[in-house]
RNA sequence: GGUAGAAUGGCCGAGUGGUCAAAGGCAACAGACUGUAAAUCUGUCGGCGAGAGCCUACGUUGGUUCAAAUCCAACUUCUACCA
């Protein structure tokens, strides 16, 4: 029970509208999906995810696992009652642990070994653990176990990464998971062109319902990452989503929509707006910046999330200000609602063939820098 | 009234002759954050200057010394204890 839909193509460029079927719905790509590793999105009840039309979310594999255990999850009735949230999640493999996590982490052939970063206990984790874990956790979407591989690296080490990725993902491909659970496979192999797409070209013999492009958003620069997408979409099946892994800015996602992708996750927005930081439609604004102290318009006057109907830039600031946990929850919130929607305007750009010009009204009036009032 | 002790940068607080514009913390200001080891991290934080540097600063005033936040005297204020 899982299947990806074509709903319209936007004729100028790569971009498309679809529909994905899993067994806790359906949802609308393109699509942004909230970040919630703990079997929570940080600050956030299902509710409030719903109200402001998050879809799907995610929920990690890795960190479940430490804690509190896949066992209690499933004991629980799965990931989805666990914690409350009805709608479609997939889980992270675990895969971009081996990334952030590289002071603690030793990969062989077989899996990576981790250092709890708990309490620095060893935990090994092979393709297959990762596979019994997310079945456990009964996820909509399960990410194959891959390793992503950091930046800059060389060609070699980019290789043998890559066709480690592949050998996991037949791994993880052979390993029974629940009859409705669809596994993505992962797209790595760096900043190298030849190797992205001999990646997906063997990823497809193999044959997923659904491609994770991993690897990106570790810190190359944009143009780099446009360049990987520019040469690596028009080599991906067009009957499966593609899931551009943890990306992330604004740009990145009408850019990454542009040339054809249709899945898109971030912790920016949950983490961004603990921090303070929230998005406008002219750029990213640090709201506890002194200019705003006495600033009574919303974050975003053009928004129509539930925070900018009722809340202020100098309020926000001030609950900033004071340490007060409701400004991570309201930036939170209204960054969620931004991300989402943004995905939402778009697809309502591609289906009505106007995507080109909501594109270049997007990127016009969105500064990359931060915005200042 | 007596005795003892204390006064340091926006705040708290180290420092008891030179390496002190003065540790550390807080506050403040700014920046970062892309499949979450993040309600976190980084930088700035007396004034002027691009800079070398100059000026003003450790309660007040005066003194000792080549040199004082540091030593001495008086004064002011505060704290504790005793009357």
């Amino acid at each position: 029970m899982f299947e990806y839909k074509l709903i319209a193509e936007c004729p100028e460029t790569g971009a498309r509208a679809g529909e994905l079927i899993t067994p806790h719905g359906k949802i609308e790509t393109p699509v942004f999906m909230p970040v919630g590793t703990q079997a929570t999105v940080k600050t956030m009840t299902p509710p409030e995810l719903e109200t402001l039309g998050a879809q799907i979310i995610l929920g990690n594999t890795y960190h479940l696992y430490m804690r509190p255990g896949a066992d209690i999850v499933e004991a629980a009735g799965g990931l989805h009652r666990f914690m409350g949230w009805n709608h479609p999640i997939l889980t992270d493999s675990g895969g971009f642990q081996v990334f952030s996590l590289s002071d603690l982490r030793k990969i062989s052939e077989d899996g990576v070994e981790f250092r709890s970063h708990l309490n620095g206990s060893k935990h090994f984790m092979r393709p297959e653990d990762s596979m019994e874990i997310q079945k456990k956790l009964g996820s909509d979407i399960v990410m194959a176990f891959d390793e992503c591989v950091s930046w800059p690296t060389t060609e070699k080490y980019s290789r043998d990464a890559m066709e480690r990725t592949i050998r996991w993902a037949k791994r993880c491909r052979d390993y029974p998971l629940k009859e409705n659970q669809a596994l993505f496979g992962i797209v790595q192999g760096s900043m190298f062109e030849k190797q992205r797409i001999e990646c997906i070209k063997r990823l497809e013999e193999i044959g997923f319902p659904g491609y994770g492009i991993g690897g990106l958003s570790v810190g190359e620069d944009h143009d780099t990452m446009y360049r990987i997408l520019d040469v690596l979409l028009p080599e991906m099946p067009k009957n499966k989503p593609r899931y551009l892994m943890g990306v992330g800015f604004p740009t990145n996602l009408i850019e990454g929509v542009t040339r054809g992708v249709d899945m898109f996750d971030c912790v920016l927005p949950t983490r961004n707006g603990r921090n303070g930081c929230v998005l406008t439609r002219q750029g990213r604004m640090n709201v506890k910046n002194l200019i705003y102290a006495r600033d009574f318009t919303p974050i975003d006057p053009t928004c129509d999330c539930y925070v900018c109907k009722n809340y202020t830039r100098a309020y926000i600031r001030h609950l900033y200000t004071a340490g007060e946990i409701l400004s991570a929850r309201l930036c939170s919130w209204h960054n969620l609602h931004f991300l989402v929607n943004l995905m939402k305007d778009a697809r309502q750009a591609i289906i009505e063939k106007r995507f080109p010009t909501f594109r270049r009204n997007f990127m016009e009036n969105f500064m990359d820098g931060v915005y200042l009032k």
